[in-house]
DNA sequence: CTCCAGGTTCCGG
DNA sequence: CCGGAACATGGA
């Protein structure tokens, strides 16, 4: 860490680590009161200080202040928030200053391949492989870490590279998709454009995509805020808090309807702060 | 050893 | 549309 002081952004209501903490993203490490990531192309790090945020010298800060959506009115989320919900507001106020970043789309994309049937720490091992053996290389001070490899990086390789990389099963749907997007045949770029259903569409034709991830990609790379994610954890929540003491438990197709009713527009937020409640409450038991 | 993890896909009702 | 089973890997 450098002692020249880098620019300050203003971050009211952010909990930096908190939101990295919060299994939206998995290769941020720790470095003293800070973090070190790689915003994209770009190795940043990061320290809170007193409602604001020290960028490293020399690094953007709009760039930063764009990636941890400084910018989005929590407040406002909380008021989309159905009014009668006690255990959607106790959840909220547990994860005040938790924010939804703006991640890059293709590794949002193909972080969230790789997470399927796999818990945090192994996500987190998987992209720093995927950093360490495939990324590139960049340096802050005497610090190094690592950029996602791009798509045509990775489709350059073989499944057996993939697997090398702990990925089992998955090896296979990050290197079809990646193939996908090097050849044009997933747009990125049009992507952004494509309003929320059709872009969920779009990524429910790569393999290795289904409803989970695809809502995880929608909301934590692609801005539709009102996606709306359903793991195991956020089913146990959901099932627990609203549909309690029912003797079959409501299927899939139900939850997604019941989530998308009730939550709104910033629905995306109600999941976060569910799914964080939830997994805090269950290392709590343990 | 068994169980499960921020699921998807394919198959038979 | 729905429930079941297979699919790799590693930590508890």
């Amino acid at each position: 860490m450098s002692d020249l002081e880098g620019a300050l952004v203003p971050a009211p209501e952010f909990d930096l680590a908190l939101t990295l903490g919060s299994g939206q993203v998995f290769h941020w490490m720790p470095d003293g009161a800070g973090f070190l990531g790689a915003i994209d192309d770009v190795l940043v790090r990061v320290e809170p200080r007193d409602g604001a945020l020290l960028v490293s010298p020399g690094r953007e800060a709009a760039l930063v202040a764009h990636y941890f959506a400084l910018d989005h009115d929590l407040a406002q989320v909380r008021e989309s928030f159905p009014a009668n919900d006690a255990a959607l507001a106790r959840a909220a106020d547990a994860c005040r200053g938790m924010r939804l970043i703006r991640q890059p789309l293709w590794e949002c994309l193909a972080t969230f391949i790789t997470s399927s049937m796999k818990q945090v720490a192994h996500i987190r091992a998987i992209s720093l492989t995927l950093r360490e053996r495939y990324g590139a290389t960049r340096t802050l001070g005497a610090a190094t870490a690592f950029a996602y490899p791009s798509a045509a990086r990775i489709a350059a390789l073989e499944e057996r590279d993939l697997r090398d990389c702990a990925l089992g099963y998955r090896a296979a749907n990050l290197l079809a998709t990646a193939r996908a997007v090097a050849s044009g045949a997933f747009s990125l770029e049009a992507f952004g454009r494509l309003d929320r259903a059709a872009a969920e569409a779009a990524l429910r034709a790569l393999p290795g995509v289904g409803p989970k991830v695809a809502n995880c990609v929608l909301l934590f790379g692609g801005g539709h805020l009102a996606a709306f994610p359903i793991d195991v954890w956020i089913e146990r929540a959901l099932r627990t808090l609203y549909f309690p003491g029912r003797r079959r438990p409501p299927a899939a197709g139900e939850l997604r309807d019941f989530a998308a009713r009730r939550f709104g527009s910033y629905g995306g937020y109600a999941q976060q702060y569910l799914f964080h409640w939830m997994r805090v409450a269950s290392v709590a038991e343990t």
